[in-house]
DNA sequence: TTTGACTTTGACTTTCTTTGACTTTGACTT
DNA sequence: AAGTCAAAGTCAAAGAAAGTCAAAGTCAAA
């Protein structure tokens, strides 16, 4: 397995564990696994973003640490939430990826969730050009999003 | 046997073995056949399409993917059935139509039924250009009617 | 013999990951 | 208050893998 993925998987488990808060120190975590510190940075912005559903917080200096929350919302918040989230353009990924918090979170059933991805998966949208693309799937997810409020 | 043969074949193997989903490493199966890695490319996009039966997903960089699910074709008779009345286009007063058919057949529920409306319905695809909105349309449909046939 | 669908290839592009040098911040001494 | 040290943050370069596209090849059917 890739380191990323390592990591990202040692904070899911300690998430799990104490339900919901991981508090980790940079410099150790990164010896403990055998990579540059900064890596965890990287895993952090790129897989436990506002979007999937944690913010972090974190402090410098002696005793310094990062925090990682799964924030737990109101199905309504999520939904307000998401939809100010998505911004002028959506990727297929970020889309799979807010539809499985959907899922997670109880908001939507399992086959709701297939339903909305297979619209939001790159094949359903093949034909339009690809600099549009992000653009239409915001959209489709917006709209989804506004269906689920009512 | 032809190459691209060849390469559909192991996949097929994988997805057997697997019960339905394989996950291939681009240039390394490309490097055991013997063949350029962008052959796998189009292996897949032949051969393993969502009109097959097909979906898959990908990542690039270090510890890079292709996964490719085969949906299981239970073969609902409506569903095939609209999926095949389904043309090159379809416009947005047929695609309620549509959805108000699965509606009424109890294949989907009102909620569903709603999702699935709202993605189709203009707002979503109002940035299309109009002459390719039909087209689109009828590719989310289809998808939206493979993800309940599984 | 020509045409056209399907294959094969490879150069180039895009995306994601890893690394390390440098910067900023906070806590603790003096 | 100033200085020091121990964190974490930033950013850009290099590396790794998949995606795209067009040109060239193959082969059977018209």
């Amino acid at each position: 397995m890739i380191i990323s993925d390592q990591i990202a998987k040692i904070i899911e488990e300690m998430l799990d564990r104490s339900g919901g808060t991981a508090e980790v120190r940079r410099n150790d975590l990164a010896s403990q696994i055998g990579c540059v510190p900064s890596q965890i940075n990287y895993v952090i912005t790129s897989r436990f973003t506002p979007e999937r559903g944690y913010i972090t917080e974190s402090r410098r200096g002696g005793g310094g640490f990062i925090r990682i929350v799964r924030v737990r919302m109101t199905a309504n918040e999520y939904l307000m939430h998401f939809f100010h989230a998505i911004g002028d353009e959506l990727d297929a990924r970020d889309a799979r990826a807010f539809a499985s918090n959907l899922l997670d979170h109880g908001i939507v059933t399992p086959r709701e969730h297939d339903i909305i991805v297979s619209a939001l998966t790159d094949g359903s949208l093949d034909r339009i050009e690809p600099e549009k693309r992000g653009a239409v799937r915001a959209d489709i997810m917006r709209h989804f999003l506004m269906t689920l409020m009512r």
